[in-house]
DNA sequence: GCATGGTGGATACTGTAACTATCGGATAGC
DNA sequence: GCTATCCGATAGTTACAGTATCCACCATGC
């Protein structure tokens, strides 16, 4: 398999797969005999349906890409720490933090949650930045309103993260399960984001429109 | 109050805040006299605050941010649309959806749960596409595996909804909710993930390692 | 055995987004 | 009156994500 057919395969142009092999987010095929004919095989197309998942539907950035590949390819980085480096590349906010009062506020409520629901969580996680981060921001904007939320969304994602975990879990191997849950954690932000959409919607009709005719 | 102060306050550089300016983002200051001297008042503090909430903690693009402030602004658009029009803007995709029997299988597990929780969403909502979308992509690049989260994902954006909704009823006034439901669902989602990282390690912790010692 | 066209690798260019810097004229406050 | 600041417009900058071009080289069908 050449290029051409790779490209015509994964439904990508030739240059941006050169693009991809110059940036270091795809191997380079083999190259056979010598010098430029190279081939690629069946885990270059499944690489590169993976990058365009993470970049056009993630919404990841190519060097986010490129750090969460590399993760995914090095057998000695522990899954969660994976998936911490997901965070920072997603949220690309954490530049010049200021350490106000609404920040301050923020801390005290992500550790007093993490500690009401018996979280082992090492302190310095970057989600936990992560999250302090948006708090803060959300008080900036919103004043003390929105934290009400925080207990609802913590039950919630707990079981969210048990149903990811059951099933990265049933993958017995250790590459496709990093996979597995690389895909999920990134892909699953906006599944989650779609559906809290929906709900919203559902909610919001449900209470505030007179209830459908019964159909039982 | 001139831009200088207003930069001062905000935190927001005089240049980007003409920039503002000119993208319609941020109304003018009132011409008090003639020409060239406008004052800015406390309602541009908050509107640069929460400008510079969404683009930079929410990820929002400059023109995603219009396009929601002018919802936010116009008493005619109602809650739900408004917060349907950041489905599209977050989630930058949709643009030229394959057709194939990836996206066929999602259309139908996506109404499915719809049907299963008798969810009541328009047909056509851009949250229903989205969540599609994102589907569709979990099936190609991971195939049946990741599906089986929807079910749990459904369940808990409920719980999300419906804090969410308590939390937006509660503001009396139009323009503040609007407001509020804007910021709860573009930071909302963020904090969502973040805590989903969160959960994810320690129901990880938990499941793969030994219990700490107890501290009762 | 040789023309044709695809290949690898390098380099240069394009387009968009989000600012940032400069400029010309006007005006405020001393 | 003088200087600092302001407004508004225009032009320039940086980063990102590709595209496009070039060139020497293989490989294969005739």
């Amino acid at each position: 398999m050449r290029v051409s057919d790779l490209s015509t395969v994964a439904g990508v142009p030739v240059a941006t797969i050169k693009y991809y092999l110059r940036e270091g987010l795809l191997p380079r095929g083999e190259t056979t005999t010598s010098a430029n004919q190279a081939s690629y095989g069946q885990a270059h197309v499944r690489r590169l349906t993976l990058i365009r998942s993470l970049v056009d539907v993630g919404g990841l950035s190519i060097s986010a890409v490129r750090k969460v590949l590399a993760a995914i390819d090095d057998p000695d980085v522990p899954l969660h720490e994976m998936l911490g480096a997901t965070v920072g590349t997603v949220t690309p906010g954490a530049g010049a933090t200021e350490h106000d009062e609404y920040r301050a506020q923020a801390v005290a409520e992500i550790g007093r949650v993490v500690d009401a629901r018996g979280w082992r969580v090492s302190a310095d996680a970057p989600a936990r930045d992560a999250a302090v981060d948006v708090l803060a921001a959300m008080h900036r904007v919103g004043g003390e309103r929105l934290a009400t939320v925080l207990d609802a969304y913590v039950r919630a994602v707990e079981l969210v993260a048990e149903a990811d975990l059951d099933t990265v879990s049933a993958v017995p191997d250790r590459d496709v399960r990093a996979e597995t849950a690389l895909v999920g954690t990134v892909l699953g932000d906006h599944l989650l984001a779609a559906l809290r959409r929906l709900a919203q919607e559902h909610v919001s009709a449900t209470r505030f429109t007179p209830p459908p005719p019964e159909t039982p």
